[in-house]
DNA sequence: CTCGTTGCTACATTTAATGTAGCGATACGC
DNA sequence: GCGTATCGCTACATTAAATGTAGCAACGAG
């Protein structure tokens, strides 16, 4: 019994509630995904230079990832390699708070 | 060669590179992890409470996930149940406009 | 043609998550 | 006392996901 895979949107869990923001947050829940975003917040990143800045994860969930990312809207490949979409960068704007929220945390 | 794991701060990967995101976005990014925190905005829950919110995911993972969140001064459990703490309801706000985003995506 | 880099894939190994069951503790009515 | 119901939490076998290594085809530069 599958549990949480019967999305409506292929590949994204937690779409079954109708709430966008479950489908949201499942898709952001998944390794290297938020750090993905994060790392392209600058600027677009080839493939390989992307894998270094992500700590040299291996290419195979990179790769899965970026699909689902494309496949959300949130990046596109160009010429300069991967980068943020508008919409992406949308997304990354609504954790921006998150950056300065880290530091606060780091020194509790 | 483990890849995220030399953490500073046991369990939480990423910490090496010394930038608190990194580590706040290896915790976040990891199953269910901003879904509980999502659940728990409007209140306590009890652990099983909490585990029909997730949509009954394993008491095993939400248990890691509980012990983790607890670790990391997001949560706490309380005579009501486990309850986000003051900084936990800081860290749900910077992720607030997640939830208007997600709407409008899911329009996409 | 050769060399280097791009995006991307195969595949075996290792790690994480799931699903089911059940523990001890606490609190109820009986 | 005796059920019995819930609490937080754990064991453990199964299944799914991520890792690490290698290498592909395609393109451009020299």
């Amino acid at each position: 019994m599958p549990k949480q895979v019967p999305a409506t949107r292929p590949g994204v869990r937690g779409s079954r509630s109708g709430r966008p923001i479950m489908a949201l947050l499942d898709l952001l829940g998944r390794r290297w995904t938020l750090r993905i975003v994060w790392e392209l917040r600058e600027g677009a990143l080839t493939s390989r230079a992307l894998r270094t800045a992500c700590d040299e994860a291996s290419p195979t969930i990179l790769q899965t990832r970026l699909t689902e990312l494309r496949e959300a809207g949130f990046i596109e490949l160009t010429e300069d390699g991967y980068g943020l979409t508008a919409l992406g960068r949308e997304l990354f704007q609504t954790f921006t708070p998150l950056n300065r929220f880290a530091e606060r945390w780091s020194k509790r």
